[in-house]
DNA sequence: CCCTGATTCGC
DNA sequence: GCGAATCAGG
């Protein structure tokens, strides 16, 4: 697997968001943790609390790589890499499934606003959002959900790809925008747990809504989320991405 | 030991 | 440019 620019942009937004090489490495899949480290010193991004490097005096450590005196003056590579560990990364889950995927990490505390600053304020997670609906000439197959809301068509949705994608979550960042967000420790089974933006950002939240009763989203969300099948042969074929793929805000 | 990032250097 | 090997600190 290559560098593409999506796992270059990837890499850099993680690295920036404070998730380690590892971390990283394993979101990405198919890279070792070297080979995020490599590469993030190569686009320049390099520096972040590390541990090894808590041993700061200014200026005055000199750095190991003065090893001139070759101590071990022949470290051939020798390419003796079993390379056992093939984990294939998570595949996109379900919106349910999203607290499930970030439970992993509480711990630092890296306030870096800076790339969240310059983001749009996503619209309010309420109010029917009027989506520009291309009325189509397929016949909409529309039926009913036993909440009451109405069931959507393949490719009836605005963004073809609402569930969240397999990503690791960052500690969320307080901001004031973020005051009336509904956390991941806000879920409960009374609202709406339908993901807004992407696990890892700063904006990440939670629909919030009240439920479905009897369902984990509201009833907007359920529309989403189970969709009516349009018979075989009568499929359309899913909305083109805008570009760049899993990023609709 | 484990983890981390940093660096080197053959490819 | 890539990344395994290695180093070094926590």
């Amino acid at each position: 697997m290559s560098w593409t620019p999506e796992r270059t942009a990837k890499l850099q937004e993680m690295w920036e968001g404070g998730s380690t090489a590892s971390q990283i490495a394993e979101a990405l899949g198919e890279v070792t943790r070297n080979a995020v480290i490599g590469k993030a010193h190569r686009l320049g991004l390099k520096s972040r609390p590390s541990p090894v490097k808590a041993n700061d005096k200014k200026a005055a450590k000199k750095p190991v790589a003065a090893k001139p005196a070759p101590k071990k003056a022949a470290p051939k590579h020798a390419p003796k890499r079993p390379a056992a560990d093939t984990s294939v990364a998570a595949q996109s889950a379900p919106p349910s499934d999203v607290s499930a995927a970030q439970t992993g990490e509480a711990g630092s505390d890296t306030s870096s606003a800076k790339s969240a600053a310059a983001r749009v304020p996503a619209s309010g997670s309420n109010s029917p959002q009027p989506m520009p609906n291309p009325s189509n000439a397929l016949p909409k197959i529309v039926s009913v959900g036993p909440g009451g809301f109405l069931r959507q068509g393949p490719g009836d949705q605005q963004p073809p790809i609402p569930p969240a994608p397999p990503r690791r979550l960052v500690p969320a960042k307080p901001s004031p925008e973020m005051a009336e967000k509904t956390s991941l420790l806000e879920l409960s089974d009374k609202v709406c747990r339908w993901p807004m933006g992407h696990p890892g950002e700063a904006d990440f939240h939670f629909c919030g809504v009240n439920v479905n009763p009897g369902f984990p989203y509201c009833v907007e969300h359920c529309g989403r989320a189970y969709q009516a099948q349009l018979p075989r042969g009568a499929r359309r074929p899913p909305p083109p991405l805008p570009f760049g793929g899993p990023r609709v805000r």
